[in-house]
DNA sequence: CCCTGATTCGC
DNA sequence: GCGAATCAGG
């Protein structure tokens, strides 16, 4: 395989979206992981969070001697390579979602979700998270581990740009990467909609995909855990 | 062990 | 330019 201008695009989009090397090289096919990072390099995609990436230079010499001075810092110094954009550490961005293969059985009865009947009209108590979302409270949490937006129920949006669906190429930093169908389903593509800033989604999959804890207590299914890769291709 | 990404270096 | 091998942190 060689790097076509496609396939160079798709690591571009991918790698941007924060997609791992393993799933990019998955994607495009007849590639390594090892093959989209040295490409990723050559192309100037400079690395975004890398595990093994987190000391400065003098990192240890400090730690070794805490106040050890560092009289020479001045020296030329060209700062001829790249000059690292380091991600600005932006929110406080909680953990990413984890989307799980949920595969709705048959189970339970309906989806009632979010429309469960209070029996007293109190307020429900909700936190709120940085952009104003609101996490749904433990009560109204539908199901244990945020799953991949339920198959075809798809578009809660508003309107008719289901016509332009937005796809993997579309994906940006200003649009919502929320998934909706499954990769590889003739529908499958990203929500779209304005990102609620410093989040990867809107204001609305915010709230699905950063939720409170609930207390651990009635945890429905212990083992929801489909195994066995749910490699759909 | 598994996963990451970074780097090196022969091709 | 390419990517396997290797490194190194989580």
């Amino acid at each position: 395989m060689s790097w076509t201008d496609e396939r160079i695009d798709t690591l571009r989009k991918m790698w941007e979206s924060g997609s791992t090397a393993s799933q990019i090289a998955e994607e495009l096919g007849g590639v390594s992981r090892n093959a989209v990072i040295g490409k990723a390099h050559r192309l100037g995609l400079q690395s975004r969070p890398s595990p093994v990436k987190a000391n400065e230079p003098d990192a240890k010499a400090a730690a070794a001697a805490p106040a050890a001075p560092k009289p020479a810092p001045p020296p030329p110094a060209p700062k001829p390579p790249v000059e690292r954009v380091a991600a600005p550490p932006p929110p406080p961005a909680p953990a990413p979602v984890v989307i799980a293969d949920d595969e709705d059985e048959d189970d339970d009865g309906e989806d009632v979700a979010v429309a469960r009947p209070v029996a007293a009209p109190q307020p429900i108590m909700r936190s709120v998270g940085p952009g104003g979302f609101l996490r749904q409270a433990p009560g109204e949490q539908q199901a244990p581990i945020t799953p991949a937006p339920p198959r075809r129920l798809v578009p809660a949006k508003p309107s008719a740009d289901m016509a332009g669906k937005t796809t993997l190429l579309d994906l940006n930093d200003k649009i919502c990467k929320w998934p909706l169908g499954h990769p590889g389903e003739p529908d499958f593509h990203f929500c779209g909609e304005k990102v609620n800033p410093g989040f990867p989604y809107c204001v609305a999959h915010c709230g699905h995909a950063y939720q409170a804890q609930l207390p651990r207590r009635d945890r429905r299914p212990p083992p929801p855990l489909p195994f066995g890769g749910v490699r759909a291709r």
